[in-house]
DNA sequence: CGATATTGAACAATCGTTTATCTAATTAAT
DNA sequence: ATTAATTAGATAAACGATTGTTCAATATCG
């Protein structure tokens, strides 16, 4: 009924909790514990279906083999799909996960970051929601060790794993330009986050060095959902002219151009191209029109984030103080761009074809 | 540096640990504390950012306010958003969860049970993988509050909460004969689960209630995923004659069962009509063939889930023993068939013309 | 005024572990 | 035969909170 502690082991046995423990262990070696004790130990633990509280061991040690995961929207692939592999990659070595969604909200990632330090996870993996950071610095300063995933915060020192939105980004759009379009639209995400800066950085670039002007208007967005897809595809549409490719931010983004698109009769890509920033989904291929999109590592993000969070606590409680040397450590992981059908190739004017030729030389 | 505990606060303050734990836990009054002492506490307690060792309190207490939930594979869009709910309804409430991903293994699921007792959940919700319920028995000997979500095992004394599984697939497979299908195949996924059994009931009673022979030969596949989905429409495509229909019971089944469909340059539905159990995707209307599928209420599951749980646990710590009379709790949910564009109407004929109108009267 | 109630808070045990320190018994060395 | 070293294990103090019990000081009462 009551769940058997070291205790009962210990009056079981008619030996110490001492002994017990040490023999539970695997300290009895070191120990000089008779074999015959550890034998003994070792069996009844066994046969009374003994499990020790971790909740006392982490107590007692001061660690707790659980680390705290947050991200923004578990329901999204991406975020799940990145989850899965820090989980499976953490409870290879015995570490547990408590997960929290943030609900992209940054008062619930900081909620979230209390509640977890107050439960004493050894270390934390945070996919940001936003542009603040004062909340992440305060984690560093506690010594608790960090790992940012998916957004980069550059000024800040933890490790931090990412795509490279920049290239990504400058090489749909080049993709675009290709392919002769030349009012090239795009949906961002959440505006001052670093994943979104760059993304836009690249994409404005790209349209920089193949000589393409710049229309403000064409730029448009504030979140990386469905929604904001949705309502900015919607305005898109009715400019006029209208832009003759949309370069979408994410996913779900594109998943809310979408609706807009067949809402309004528009045929992909002969009405209007779209590129998306996202990673493979396994639905992508079955899409009405399959999306050519720029593909991340979500696998490796993950697995990434928990090593490097493993280089941190080891380090942690290894060499202590002495080495704040060992400066933050970035990852950035390439992109790849896969073409499916959802880019038109525009008949080439003259005009154009001299402009980008002039360009390659 | 080190994180500040009650003690430091009794130092800083003068007062006692009692009368520290007391205040922070709003018992000031019921333990006639002065004000001007609760109000020092409550003051020092902020400006040092005093955080409670929620271990500490969780290894006094006996109740740690985490609940462990284990799902077969959190990337999958349909557990990921069920858990989220679990997530949001229990931080509502100020409990966290520990995540386990059991990667629809039996001894994963059995391993994660261990540690998340280990780690001393209040309770657990589990989606379990199989057909195999000895160690979900064991739990309940325990006496850790257990709720079962999705899978179904009618011998055991816990609440359950899963969908229709009969009447969805029984009234998806009614459609299809409605639209005078008669060599309906079925993809179905691991064997043996309640889930699955259920489906087959629905499936095969729809069928006998139509005067339809049942052809085992059309009844294939062993598990929810997308390969077994693939190898098996590839199968069922082959067979001579070819079904008219089939029927997947699971989302990422039919989403194997496209890629053969498409591989074998067949349109969906002139060639083949599809149906898929599952609820809605964010993606589902923008499948190349929007897909008619049985829809299931997943974020209620996952609300209902977490409530059963609450209900559990409080039950367990009030009226202890006397209540085993409070058997078993099963909820379950009426899936909708949401109709889209992947059923083909087969052009009637007499003779099944008459078969129908028989048996409607 | 002495006895009793009430107030405000401290003491100390406890939860289940780990671990630094100590001890008793045996063996080895001088 | 005495001393020292080794062996095998026990004692007790933590970890950071909560809580049943105790206690001193003041207030109330007859």
């Amino acid at each position: 009924m009551k769940r058997i502690s070291i205790k009962d082991l210990a009056k079981k046995t008619g030996l110490s909790t001492t002994t017990i423990s040490r023999v539970l262990n695997g300290k009895a070696k070191q120990y000089r514990i008779s074999d015959e004790a550890a034998q003994l130990v070792i069996l009844t633990a066994q046969k009374e279906g003994y499990k020790p509280d971790r909740n006392a061991v982490s107590l007692r040690t001061n660690r707790s083999h659980t680390i705290g995961v947050i991200v923004p929207n578990i329901a999204d692939y991406y975020f799940s799909s990145l989850s899965r592999m820090i989980e499976i990659a953490a409870r290879k070595i015995g570490y547990s996960i408590l997960l929290s969604d943030s609900q992209e909200s940054l008062e619930l990632e900081i909620e979230s970051i209390d509640t977890l330090i107050s439960r004493k996870v050894d270390g934390l993996i945070i996919l940001p929601i936003g542009n603040k950071s004062q909340h992440l610095s305060n984690v560093i300063e506690l010594d608790i060790p960090l790992v940012l995933a998916d957004r980069h915060f550059p000024l800040l020192e933890c490790p931090q794993v990412f795509s490279d939105n920049y290239n990504g980004a400058f090489n749909a759009t080049e993709l675009l330009i290709k392919k002769n379009h030349t009012r090239i639209a795009c949906i961002q995400g959440r505006q001052n986050t670093s994943v979104n800066n760059e993304r836009i950085l690249g994409y404005k670039e790209a349209l920089t060095k193949y000589g393409l002007n710049l229309d403000p208007s064409l730029i448009i967005g504030d979140e990386f959902g469905l929604r904001s897809g949705y309502v900015s595809a919607k305005i898109l549409i009715n400019l006029i002219p209208r832009p003759s490719a949309i370069f979408a931010f994410s996913n779900t983004i594109s998943l809310g151009a979408l609706r807009a698109i067949y809402e309004e009769n528009l045929n992909i890509p002969n009405d209007i191209s779209l590129v998306s920033f996202d990673h493979d989904q396994p639905y992508s291929e079955f899409l009405k029109t399959p999306i050519t999109s720029v593909v991340q590592q979500t696998s490796e993000l993950g697995q990434i984030a928990f090593k490097l969070l493993m280089a941190e606590i080891n380090n942690k409680d290894s060499k202590k103080e002495q080495e704040s040397l060992s400066k933050a450590k970035f990852v950035t992981l390439p992109t790849t761009l896969k073409e499916r059908k959802s880019v038109k190739i525009i008949k080439q004017e003259k005009r154009k074809k001299n402009l980008i030729s002039k360009i390659k030389n």
